[in-house]
RNA sequence: GCGGCUGUAGUCUAGUCUGGUUAGGACUUGGGCCUUCCAAGCCUACGACCCGGGUUCAAAUCCCGGCAGCCGCACCA
């Protein structure tokens, strides 16, 4: 299987292996080895070239461990859990609220741990596996706890997402961007999820790498502005219909899907564009790419839409890698109602509105001495009364009654004067509506490694793109002899000193060496043979198609450096200098 | 979390049933020889019984527990 022979190269060369390996290990944890932190890096930079310096969203970082307040208002604490019951006898646990919906036809999402025991407990259900009687429910949440401080007296929780850094210094961030929509925001880091059961390698782990962005748009406008640039690239989309139906994905160019309305707008269309983008230029071939739109029920309630990318393998099928959601305002107006925080935004109009509206003037002369010191509670319950209402009520019943803290007071016409007034609005306040793009990034690495795995009769390598190799040259003596070898490492300094990763390695045959190069996927190879001593020249090969050209060494050094950085291609070079016969 | 199977160098494996010399081999890796372009050959070195306890004169081998992996079930806001 693909999967094996990846993941066996990736232990044996550096990439990839589980973590505390010497102490028999602890699943769900991966260490990146030497070259996969090289490789993790440059994915990550790939992608603040995207979002960041492309997109023009700016990059924060926050704390990893949030206090219990903060999740609280997110709805993790609450929600991010499961209500499990066990079975006295056979140690079985189960899903109270499948257990209940299974035995008693009953939906109790959102229930209680306390009420659903009663139900278990009142309706006499039992274990489904073998009869016997079950526990009392307790909540499996699925983050990790800790404690903040020495005394131990605030709970903290690593953090199950890096969105709500986000979030939470949402006041801050708005001022930043000067009080203007749409803006967006991104994080890359770690996010922790107690998994109950991590089997599957790198694809379900505890502890992970997130690259977040959160855009926040004006809800009443989700259209790009450069939604041109993307609007004939074609995705692969498999739409809840099509799902449904048990039918296939389909192919449709960008602009089909907004205008078809199978993606429920331009901006989040125009952000699975930009993740297609990003994923063709990590080498993951348009094949092996989809898609997929979540079902009503799988959705999060608050989310209008969201689409995973997912990535076919041999060992897991289709896997997630990307969510693109519309998370609406849930998460600010939640973080609002929590915090007693306002974090809406003011937009102002394109012109300032004018309604003419009537007004409640109370005739202060009269109103004081009847009501005295009730006065100023009295008018300030009228200002939210609508005019009209009042003016009804002397029309219908000759007085209008209103209630103030539990008083009845009745107020008759002579009280209260009218006054058309006219009202400038500017703007409004509203909650901004998120589109969020949230990747995985070990899954992606693991699907680089994976789709760009290749295989020709004995030789293996990975076709990694030039720009994210973590070794980027090997240089190598034709032969093990002293003059060759000398001329090499120096060779392999100087790339260095240029910024360019590079490996010497003079074990073995030259044929072994590069083996060894390819197999982990360096783009390029230089070669010092006995040529290099009379006439300064060097040849380069290409990974790719072990083909190979002389270069002077007076141009090598900036050939490789426009090749690693993919300014210019192979084939360029190929046509500029002398190719090598072998 | 439950059940079944498995656990010997970096990798693949012999040995385990039937306890008994220094745990054997191949590939890989390091060093050397050779070698004028794609895993050749020769010499040489490094490297392992998952962990803990028990039985026994003696445990890789038998027993118990743990851990990890695989498969199935469950779980995956």
């Amino acid at each position: 299987m693909k999967n094996d022979e990846v993941m066996n190269i990736a232990k044996k060369r550096g990439f990839l292996w589980s973590s505390f390996e010497i102490y028999s290990g602890s699943a769900g944890f991966f260490d990146y080895g030497p070259l996969g932190a090289i490789l993790k890096n440059k994915i990550m930079n790939k992608w603040r070239d995207y979002y960041v310096v492309r997109e023009g969203f700016y990059e924060i970082e926050s704390p990893t461990i949030m206090p219990e307040e903060a999740l609280k208002a997110s709805g993790h604490v609450d929600h991010f859990t499961d209500p499990m019951t066990e079975c006295k006898d056979c140690l079985e646990v189960f899903r109270a609220d499948h257990v209940i919906k299974e035995a008693a036809g009953e939906e109790v999402e959102g229930l209680e741990n306390e009420e659903l025991t009663d139900i278990l407990k009142d309706q006499q259900i039992c274990c489904p596996r073998c009869g016997g009687g079950l526990s009392k429910v307790w909540s499996y949440n699925l983050m990790f706890q800790t404690v903040i401080g020495a005394k131990g007296k605030k709970t903290g929780y690593m953090r199950p997402e890096t969105a709500q850094g986000i979030f939470i210094p949402f006041k801050r961030l708005l001022r930043f961007f000067r009080g203007k929509l749409p803006f967006g925001v991104v994080q890359m880091g770690k996010a922790y999820r107690n998994e109950i059961s991590p089997r599957q390698g790198v694809i379900r782990l505890r502890e992970f790498t997130q690259a977040e962005a959160e855009i926040f748009v004006d809800p009443r406008d989700k259209t790009h502005p450069r939604f041109a640039e993307v609007a004939d690239d074609t995705l692969t989309l498999y739409s809840r219909e099509k799902q449904v139906e048990e039918e296939g994905p389909v192919k449709l160019f960008a602009q089909q899907a907004v205008s078809e309305g199978m993606i429920s707008s331009e901006i989040l269309t125009y952000q699975l564009c930009l993740a297609k983008r990003f994923l063709d230029d990590l080498g993951i071939p348009d094949e092996v790419i989809r898609f997929r739109q979540h079902l009503p029920s799988e959705m999060a309630h608050y989310a209008i839409d969201c689409w995973d990318v997912e990535v076919e393998t041999d060992r897991y099928g289709w896997i997630e890698i990307i969510g693109i959601a519309d998370r609406t305002d849930f998460d600010l107006k939640s973080h609002s109602e929590h915090s007693k925080e306002d974090l809406r935004v003011f937009i102002e109009y394109d012109e300032p509105k004018t309604v003419r509206k009537l007004a409640v003037k109370p005739d202060m002369k009269k109103f004081g001495p009847i009501f005295k010191g009730d006065s100023p509670k009295i008018i300030k319950a009228l200002e939210d009364v609508e005019a009209s209402h009042v003016e009804k009520a002397f029309a219908d019943e000759g007085s209008f009654k209103i209630e103030v803290e539990g008083k009845d007071y009745e107020l008759s016409p002579d009280l209260i004067n009218f006054e058309e007034k006219e009202e400038i609005t500017r703007g409004e306040k509203i909650f901004p509506h998120v589109i969020e793009p949230s990747y995985g990034i070990d899954r992606i690495i693991y699907s680089v490694l994976l789709h760009t795995y290749t295989q020709e009769g004995e030789r293996t390598y990975f076709k990694l793109p030039a720009d994210i190799a973590p070794l980027e040259v090997s240089v190598f003596p034709l032969v093990n002899k002293e003059s060759l070898a000398k001329n090499a490492l120096h060779i392999k300094d100087c790339l260095r000193k240029e910024g360019i990763i590079s490996e010497y390695d003079s074990s073995g045959t030259i044929g072994r060496r590069y083996a060894r190069s390819d197999e982990i996927g360096v783009p390029f190879a230089v070669t010092v043979d006995h040529d290099t001593l009379n006439d300064d020249t060097v040849t380069i090969r290409n990974r790719d198609d072990s083909k190979q050209v002389r270069v002077p060494l007076s141009d090598v050094y900036s050939v490789l450096g426009d090749l690693v950085s993919c300014k210019t291609s192979f084939r360029d070079v190929e046509a500029e200098y002398k190719k090598v016969n072998s």
